[in-house]
DNA sequence: AAAACGCCCAACCGCGAGGTC
DNA sequence: GGACCTCGCGGTTGGGCGTTT
């Protein structure tokens, strides 16, 4: 059928975005908040496409966005993360507060990608770039790999798109530390059909949907990111509230012999 | 001082998913 | 059920800027 431009290119600007240009989209999305990004520019009176709105938007004109270098903290998370997720910059950037998957993704490729290959990693696998092709026992059977990061910069324990409340009953938190383990295990696999229609493919928070369903056979990968605990993949029910899990069925033919 | 080079990052492009008619 | 639309994502590009020669 073929694809309709996303707007009339002839008459839209493109390139590098003006003051007046930004302080336009501001005043627009702070009136009539985001969305409808189609109709927006007209709207708005900018002379860009609304895909280019939502993307200024988004990476650079966001009242909450973080700015500035990257510290070791989210450095160490974001290869923690990537070597869970690959690229899916968005699901990284939902569990970064104030960052943006454009960001990430830069930062990946112009920094992390050379750190991870001076230090002798392959940045995609995340494995030694020579030999050490095979897996330990343990590693087959679960990885384990803590490492702590400040609450602030942390995942966040709720359903809000990875970003973190600023609840002041949390304040007494203020100052814990995260255990960010990360531990990844071989679960039976529960059929699709037994699954929460509310559990995501990717990540869900494992407080709100208890595994007390019977499993049916099949294997699947199970992943967490959590405070302390590490019971998150033993099947049972997960008492603590801030844990995360990531379930990835195995495909044909990558089952354990 | 200026040309060459390399890096960084904002922005663009194409595609897929999901929704609506 | 399929055509169309909108939105969001990941990959890529190119211009600006700092560093090196």
């Amino acid at each position: 059928m073929g694809r309709s431009p996303c707007c009339e290119k002839a008459h839209t600007n493109k390139g590098a975005w003006t003051k007046e240009e930004d302080q336009k989209l501001i005043a627009y999305i702070k009136v009539h908040g985001e969305g409808c990004w189609r109709s927006l520019p007209s709207a708005a009176g900018l002379l860009r496409c609304g895909k280019s709105c939502r993307l200024r938007w988004i990476n650079y004109l966001r009242p909450d966005l973080k700015r500035g270098n990257f510290t070791e903290e989210e450095d160490a998370l974001i290869i923690k993360l990537h070597g869970l997720l690959g690229n899916k910059w968005s699901l990284i950037a939902g569990r970064l507060p104030g960052r943006t998957d454009n960001e990430i993704k830069n930062y990946w490729n112009t920094h992390i990608k050379r750190k991870l290959l001076s230090r002798g990693i392959d940045p995609q696998t995340h494995r030694p770039t020579t030999g050490a092709a095979t897996l330990t026992a343990p590693q087959r059977q679960g990885i384990f790999i803590p490492i702590t990061v400040p609450r602030d910069t942390a995942v966040s324990d709720s359903a809000d798109d990875g970003r973190m409340s600023s609840d002041a009953s949390h304040d007494e938190d203020r100052n814990r530390c995260l255990d960010l383990d990360l531990s990844m295990s071989l679960l039976p696999h529960r059929s699709p059909k037994q699954s929460p229609p509310s559990e995501s493919p990717t990540t869900s928070t494992a407080a709100a949907t208890p595994s007390t369903s019977s499993f049916t056979g099949g294997i699947r990968l199970c992943c967490h990111l959590g405070f302390q605990s590490c019971e998150a993949c033993s099947g049972q029910p997960i008492p603590n509230p801030c844990v995360f899990r990531y379930f990835r069925p195995l495909e044909e033919g990558q089952g354990i012999d």
